[in-house]
RNA sequence: GCCGGGGUGGCGGAAUUGGUAGACGCAGCGGACUUAAAAUCCGCUGGUGCUCAGCACCGUGCGGGUUCGAUUCCCGCCCUCGGCACCA
């Protein structure tokens, strides 16, 4: 009897299904088309780590599972090869990261994910730094461009000082860099923007249709942060034009006794004379400062009283108007309504400035001495007619009372910012934009895409706000391509996470070059299936994903608006306290596993590690029972098989419950329950001297998604020509695969005190008496005066006494 | 601070329309095989106590509650992980 050598096993495995073009899908008369989507890897210079693997293969399970059950799955990969994380590092290194980025892929692809069992049709494989590529990335900006949804407008962005570039606020975490954990700061530029604001509702409505973790569409709900409120006009006292401020409690207006307006509001410069020189001094100082980190977040409330005075439109009161820079600019209309009584920040402000604080609105009804704001619900006082009402019936009301008096409106505010997709960095498609002095801003025709980035070797940034493109004459001098004069290009390039908003749409066409996309095949394989990722970019790629393709749906490209049919996010594999990361130094690599054990076992250990919607700690104290494990059945397998006669009724029983219970396991996700089930029934089969072939053969089809180059393996030695996942996944009789018999429970007062095995369905009189027979039961009731039963068919009998 | 997820043996984790807590595995202990060891196989394995082939009590972060019965539901806390964080 050979022994089991997964060097061996899977290198053949590998080498047919390669010969065999297992994996590669016809793509135009698939009868059952699924694609099943892995987020693509960067393409680091560690390699893959284990949480990476853990990830990728437990999209394959699925995929492989999907194949047994019937369908034509297509399983790409491809390299997110551009952007600040490879090109950061190359700059360490001091490597072109032209040529890191090759090396790097070709260690993924050759001595990593070729060696993890995954089905991944590289026939498909898309590189997004590949010129074929990218091409596409500025016809997507392009189209955006065209379609109003790309603009260029000053806004004050985040700047990271050691990425020297700006960066989109989703890559902005605690107010440092996502990517090299920085310091970002708040700077005033002008920047191309995807208008992503105005699809806020739109995106925020479909999470309520959309198969995706709860987890992840929560988080995306938050980001966009819808909240509804009205704007109201203040007119300033003695002088033309009005204030409009945000509010979400208008019910507390006659609260209201002060305003107060952004830096970078228009009005803020707007002073009484003997002022002018305060203020300006206060906004030159706050436009300068950082963006708010999070030790500052509770800093001390700062502002300076500009002269003038506003009308509160609901009882006249006149009350000052300050510049303060606890206003965002950027979030409702850069203006609000002070209302310490009940608003914490505003309260400190009032209290820092000696700004009189009004109570009007009252938990009880009463007033109340406030050392504190109140902010919850209450009943309105100090509020003239409006007096008695609810919080939520006294918000309408006002807003009504307003609206009439044509002093405000009903209005939505989103948390959510437009996508600035600029970056001043080398490593990316280049924006595909002239400037012209005659034509002003012109986009590059689509028939001269790509703009192709240049080779050079002065490619490190230097803080000038402007891209190390901007150095090289002989890309940014060219000819405008309205008026054939002198111009200059746009010398930033586009934000990673453009590149990775639409890969999935390329895969399927990855060899069409008359578009991005091609119409059939766009059609017949999308939107995606089943979408597995990490939640970290729930409001990073999976956001702006989810924005790229309603855009393109929106503008005429696409027959679908939303991307993934389903997504599931796994969970995050932790070593040493953080989550296994190049930038957290912890990092393991898989293949001194996959030498030492096999990636047989690596897949199935790593599965059976914790649950994969939730990850957990990596150690691999354990990893040799997976081998174990695998050991038993291969010598099962070579000495207990048998073909003679029928297959038992106990082991069919066991196989069919086994099928019943992992096929649900998959579906879940769940798969180290599923292992679980595998291996009880394996310590059930070892019990027997031979089991049925039949049983063997449907036991090997259910494990291969765990295990394929082992099951094929078996398969194989058990007769079978074709691949195992040319099979079809068994299915289950739910009679054969149900109990027959029980272990019936006796509790007295809810405490087990005996229990026995019971046929099925065995009515409550015949339990009673069986129950009341035992010894143990009998000792207990001794002297004692039953109350009641409680029989829980198939369960239990709770005999209550006293 | 606000919003979510979670807290179960020595360890990873099972089990929740309220019904046998600890499946499966790791580690550990005992045994078989062996000259011996490794490997393999078999058995035991939540804690405490006792008159120890057995029996009793305790036990799912903490404190209460509802119930015949609570890991599961309710109230009040603690810890931890993640999201947001001057968003009006």
């Amino acid at each position: 009897m050979r022994d089991y050598d997964p060097t061996f096993v899977e290198e053949k495995w590998r080498r047919k299904w390669e010969e065999q073009r297992l994996h590669v899908v016809d793509m135009i008369h698939a009868e059952h088309p699924f694609f099943n989507l892995m987020m693509f890897p960067y393409p680091s210079a560690e390699g893959l780590h284990v949480g990476n693997v853990f990830a990728f293969v437990g999209s394959d399970i699925h995929a492989r599972f999907k194949k047994l059950n019937g369908y034509d799955v297509f399983e790409p990969i491809g390299f997110d090869a551009f952007g600040m994380h490879a090109e950061n590092y190359a700059i360490k290194v001091g490597k072109h990261p032209k040529k890191l980025v090759a090396e790097n892929i070709a260690n993924f692809r050759e001595n990593q994910l070729k060696r993890i069992g995954v089905m991944y049709d590289w026939t498909h494989e898309v590189i997004s730094t590949d010129p074929g590529y990218y091409k596409w990335c500025q016809w997507i900006f392009l189209q955006l461009y065209k379609g109003g949804l790309a603009e260029r407008k000053k806004a004050p962005v985040n700047w990271c000082n050691s990425c020297k570039t700006v960066l989109a606020d989703e890559q902005v975490e605690n107010g440092l860099c996502e990517r090299c954990k920085g310091e970002v700061i708040k700077k005033e530029t002008t920047q191309w923007f995807f208008l992503i604001t105005r699809y806020a509702d739109h995106l925020l409505k479909n999470l309520d249709i959309i198969d995706w973790s709860d987890s992840t569409k929560k988080i995306q709900r938050q980001w966009i942060g819808k909240s509804e409120g009205a704007e109201i006009q203040f007119q300033i006292e003695g002088a033309p034009g009005s204030i409009d401020v945000f509010t979400t409690r208008a019910d507390t207006i006659f609260g209201a006794t002060f305003l107060l307006i952004s830096p970078g509001h228009p009005l803020a410069r707007n002073t009484s004379d003997s002022h002018k020189r305060e203020v300006e001094e206060y906004i030159d100082r706050a436009m300068r400062s950082a963006a708010v980190k999070e030790e500052e977040a509770q800093r001390e409330k700062t502002g300076v009283f500009t002269g003038r005075y506003a009308v509160n439109p609901v009882n006249g009161e006149r009350i000052p108007i300050w510049v303060s820079d606890y206003v965002l600019m950027g979030y409702g209309t850069g203006a609000i309504m002070g209302v310490p009584g009940h608003d914490e920040r505003d309260f400190d402000f009032a209290k820092t400035y000696g700004l009189p604080i009004i109570e009007v609105i009252s938990p009880d009804g009463g007033s109340h001495e406030l050392s504190q704001a109140y902010t919850g619900e209450g009943v309105l006082i100090n509020s003239g007619r409006f007096d008695g009402m609810t919080t939520s019936k006294g918000t309408k009301a006002i807003v009504e009372y307003l609206v009439a008096g044509g002093a405000g409106k009903a209005s939505v505010n989103y948390r959510l910012r437009d996508w600035c997709i600029s970056r001043q960095r080398y490593w990316g498609p280049p924006i595909p934009i002239v400037y012209c002095d005659a034509c002003g801003i012109v986009p590059v025709p689509e028939e001269e895409l790509p703009v192709v980035l240049p080779e050079t070797d002065d490619y490190l940034p230097d803080g000038t706000e402007q891209s190390p493109l901007a150095r090289i004459d002989s890309f940014v001098n060219t000819n405008c391509p309205a008026c054939g004069g002198a111009a200059r290009r746009e010398t930033d390039v586009s934000d990673n996470f453009l590149d990775s908003a639409w890969y999935f749409l390329r895969y399927p066409s990855a060899h069409y070059d008359e578009g991005p996309f091609e119409k059939f095949l766009t059609e017949k394989w999308l939107p995606v299936d089943m979408y597995i990722g990490g939640n970290e970019h729930a409001v990073l790629h999976l956001m702006y994903t989810r924005f790229i393709t309603m855009a393109l749906h929106d503008l005429g490209h696409l027959p679908f608006e939303e991307p993934f049919k389903r997504f599931r996010a796994h969970g995050l594999i932790i070593k040493d306290g953080a989550k296994m990361s190049k930038s957290k130094g912890n990092v393991v690599i898989p293949n001194q596993y996959i030498d030492q054990y096999g990636a047989d076992t690596l897949r199935m250990y790593l599965m059976f590690l914790g649950p994969y919607k939730e990850g957990g700690d990596f150690r691999d104290t354990g990893i040799a029972g997976i081998r174990k494990f695998l050991e038993r059945v291969w010598h099962f397998v070579m000495s207990s098989v048998t073909r003679e006669g029928e297959p038992s009724r106990d082991m069919l029983h066991w196989l069919h419950k086994t099928i019943m219970r992992v096929t649900n396991d998959i579906e879940l996700l769940d798969y180290n329950t599923a292992i679980a089930l595998y291996m009880e029934m394996f310590n059930a089969m070892k019990k027997r001297d031979h089991v049925h072939a039949d049983i063997i053969e449907k036991f090997l089809i259910i494990l291969a998604p765990f295990a394929p180059h082992f099951c094929e393996e078996l398969w194989e030695y058990m007769g079978n020509s074709e691949s195992i996942f040319t099979q079809r996944w068994p299915g289950y009789d739910p009679d054969v695969a149900s109990e027959k018999v029980v272990e019936f429970v006796v509790q007295i007062n809810g405490k087990v005190r005996d229990k026995f095995p019971l046929p099925v369905d065995t009515p409550e009189g015949e339990a009673k008496k069986v129950a009341l027979e035992s010894e143990k039961v009998k000792k207990r009731l001794h002297g004692e005066q039953v109350i009641k039963y409680i029989f829980v068919p198939n369960k239990l009998l709770n005999i209550v006494v006293r």
